[in-house]
DNA sequence: TTGTAGGCGTTATCAT
DNA sequence: ATGATAACGCCTACAA
């Protein structure tokens, strides 16, 4: 717990040069730098971030708000965003906003407390005026807050049309789109790509909404009854997926050959459960970083350009489809 | 950005007075109180907590170091341990440690800038000298740092005995276990209670250890290849019972009625996938809650008793397993 | 009951 | 090239 002035003590200099050296800064002789320097080793001195952080009003912290974190897309997205972060010698509060807006207010007032240097919302509330009022740097992953505030996602989209391409290129005529929550943006944009195509090859479906991370077993168990013809199943996320599958199971259709099976994130497990699971995939690794980058130029006083960056997705064909 | 000055030139105060009544500390009038909270108000002042961690130095900060983000044991263990930080008034600081001694050194230097008040630590190194350098309070899960370092970890080897209990009550005779890394404790206690139970039914078994996340699939092929006859599996983690059953599937073997396979952590998907999977659950739930609580305890100066927590686990019986 | 002033550990501006 | 010193925003003796 050695602080600036015992090692100025030591070193017999002011801590004003101590300061220099360890920062680097202004003019210092080599010899009184090395006597700092050995001071500083002895005492094992490390700067107080705490005292840093006051004064420069800045904290080397970086705040992220998380719906959830169990589930894999979000827990891998964390990881990448946590290593990133750590590059550059910043550092991560993790908030758990369980998608309730009284929380993610508190974590907005934690973060001016700690004089947060920057944001990463991955979540799904749109608090866009308490957002503003923080004055501090912001970019969201999956989410449009604003115009003004930046954000990272996948080309939904095109991961919608990839989908209804390779099944309608596969054959099947009797599809089925398994959502996620319709009020999301992501979901949204899948499901526009996922019809555009459908609709050039004039084919209609039919759409039922599900949790990403947590689907009512029971419900796609129904959705899939409703549809007995159906020989193609568009998912919102691979757990759901998963659970189609074993809804077809259930009712004595096989995969693909009955009815083929398209997920969406590709989480590990989409790769190792038989058969191996069809997938938009997502490029988590690029997002994660792209955030963090471009939160830090953000913080840099930079601009970004583009303000709304979509990522390609790409469809990995694995089991669950015909080859077309 | 308003500061306590600021509040105390609006309410006609000095700081000390606006200070007391933010801390609910000292004496002052009701009128002043009033008035001081109106001015709060006004101008939506906020506290620095930077500048209040630095006087008091303690950041209200608890750092958590993770091996990885994206199993699911850890990422739910995680989740509530965010949970019950926050109700407490702390927060988070999370680092991902990818069982890299560096970047756990590295870590710790961090918590110390920051002044952390705590520390749990979900990781498998054993710098057991760095951490007591330290002077912060820990807590591990999963692992014994020392004995003075208070930890909280499933009953493993009552899981152990559980599972084998099981197996050999539903008619197992011929028995495999596919362990985890067999130099973390969790997975020699698991070890040894299974053996333990074995051993009083004459019967002997052969073990495999396999990653618990991302186990290589092949590898588990090959053991159970080797083992045509064998009749139950006990897994270190559901992710490797959930491999083991497609092993089995490959060689057209029936689950449970040819073999038997347990799995453990109880994820989320286990109850979902079919088979649904018997398994050992683990109350993560408890596990998380009891590190957060017990740590702020340590940090409130209170001695912890016992030093080292083993929390009951459960056989969930589903699908893979016959009944006894 | 309230105010003054010093200090928490740093950095940065000024002199020297 | 180096050293005083005044901030940063807050808390707490101590005085009044």
């Amino acid at each position: 717990m050695a602080t600036i002035k015992d090692v100025a003590k030591k070193a017999h200099v002011s801590v004003a040069t101590v300061s220099r050296v360890i920062n680097n800064k202004g003019y210092v002789n080599e010899e009184t730098k090395n006597l700092v320097l050995s001071a500083i080793n002895e005492l094992e001195y490390v700067p107080n971030e705490l005292a840093r952080s006051l004064f420069k009003k800045q904290s080397k912290i970086i705040g992220v708000i998380v719906p959830h974190m169990t589930s894999y897309y979000f827990a891998e997205l964390l990881e990448i965003i946590e290593n990133a972060t750590i590059e550059h010698d910043y550092h991560l509060m993790v908030c758990n906003s369980k998608d309730d807006k009284e929380r993610e207010s508190k974590y907005l007032k934690v973060f001016h407390q700690y004089s947060i240097d920057g944001i990463i919302i991955i979540s799904n509330t749109s608090r866009v005026v308490d957002y503003q009022n923080l004055h501090i740097p912001i970019i969201t992953i999956d989410h449009w807050l604003s115009d003004m505030i930046p954000s990272v996602t996948s080309n939904n989209y095109n991961g919608g049309k990839l989908a209804a391409q390779k099944l309608v290129d596969s054959g099947c005529r009797n599809i089925i789109h398994l959502r996620g929550p319709s009020v999301l943006l992501t979901v949204q944009s899948r499901s526009k790509g996922f019809e555009q195509i459908l609709k050039t090859n004039n084919l209609v479906h039919k759409k039922y909404d599900f949790d990403f991370k947590t689907p009512n077993h029971k419900d796609i168990q129904k959705a899939i009854d409703l549809n007995p013809d159906c020989d193609g199943i568009f998912c919102d996320s691979d757990v759901i997926a998963l659970n189609a599958i074993q809804c077809l199971r259930n009712n004595q259709k096989r995969v693909p050959e009955d009815v083929q099976v398209i997920g969406f994130d590709d989480i590990e497990l989409a790769n190792i459960l038989s058969p191996r699971l069809t997938t938009v995939a997502q490029d988590k690794n690029l997002i994660g970083k792209y955030a963090v980058e471009t939160l830090l130029k953000l913080i840099a006083g930079e601009t970004i350009d583009p303000l709304h960056n979509q990522i390609d997705v790409r469809l990995i064909e694995r089991e669950t489809t015909k080859k077309s």
